[in-house]
DNA sequence: CCTATAGCCTGACGGC
DNA sequence: TGCCGTCAGGCTATAG
């Protein structure tokens, strides 16, 4: 499986920098093409502090012995459900990734959980800055609820009026009220810069102020970028040249008009955009 | 009610 | 060469 998995995830053995929505389905995929239906045999906590609500003891017991039945995304989190005992919760937080592996000496450096299948493979949690967290849920929706969670920035059912519904009343920039995972799930740092980019939006700009024209460019670009992150399985060199996205950096160039990007900051974060293709 | 910010955490990088 | 400050941005808690 292995060897096979790894030309399709050839990005995850890689390893995600930066988790959003597209990295976390590949991940979702991962889960579901290497681990599921197996007996898990042991499970190993290396760090105690990525953790969420739940004890090294607890979580030890909820999943020896049991199986993974499947893998279901909801924004950044992964639900990896538990054979009668609801699910593994996780979240990657910056760096975190994961790798299905046989042999003991490929282990990862940063490998804060890992979990033994009867079929001699493990699957290891790695975080190298411990900014994830692995928790238990009863089910989903109890989840969602008790994070705050709104809808995920992919559901079929978030039409233009539920996006709209979603971002009402923010006073925020509009980079901010993407972020915010209380309004919509799924979008991170990276992913809001190339949305607004292809929206020609400007990251700082009010999203009170915007007028619906504009937010159905951001919520078409919304859909464009994430579906299309997805097609591309999250991979950083596949995507578009004409994605702001890969250009992240130092000297950064607009790909559309050659222009020189800027680099602000919004809410603390840092944000590229074109001053020329985004006016609004 | 709302938004902005500090702090958690580690490693890469640039300046001296 | 090596030390040190800064930056990266996921989140939460707290300040404004």
């Amino acid at each position: 499986m292995p060897s096979r998995a790894g030309a399709r995830f050839a990005a995850v053995e890689r390893g995600f920098e930066l988790p959003e929505l597209p990295d976390v389905e590949i991940y979702r995929e991962y889960i579901a093409a290497t681990s599921l239906h197996r007996k898990i045999t042991r499970v190993e906590l290396r760090s105690a502090s990525i953790l969420e609500g739940i004890s090294r003891r607890r979580l030890k017991e909820t999943l020896e012995g049991r199986r993974f039945e499947s893998a279901k995304r909801h924004g950044k989190h992964l639900f990896v459900s538990i054979s009668g005992r609801g699910f593994l919760a996780l979240h990657f937080g910056m760096t975190g990734t994961l790798k299905y592996f046989k042999d003991l000496e490929k282990d990862t450096e940063h490998d804060r959980m890992r979990v033994s299948f009867s079929n001699g493979y493990h699957l290891a949690y790695d975080c190298r800055r411990k900014l994830g967290r692995v928790g238990l849920a009863e089910d989903i929706e109890r989840f969602r609820e008790a994070h705050g969670l709104g809808p995920d920035a992919l559901d079929d059912r978030l039409g233009f009026e539920e996006f709209l519904r979603a971002l009402e009343g923010s006073r925020a920039a509009v980079k901010s009220t993407l972020m915010d995972q209380k309004r919509i799930a799924g979008i991170g740092n990276v992913y809001s810069d190339e949305i607004l980019f292809q929206s020609g939006v400007r990251p700082g700009a009010k999203t009170r102020g915007l007028g619906e024209e504009r937010l159905q460019r951001v919520y078409r670009s919304m859909r464009h970028v994430l579906l299309t992150a997805v097609e591309r399985r999250a991979d950083p060199g596949s995507m578009p040249a004409s994605w702001i996205t890969p250009r992240r950096g130092k000297d950064a160039r607009c790909p559309n008009c050659g222009g020189e990007l800027e680099k602000i900051r919004v809410s603390g974060r840092s944000a590229y955009f074109c001053p020329k293709d985004q006016q609004g």
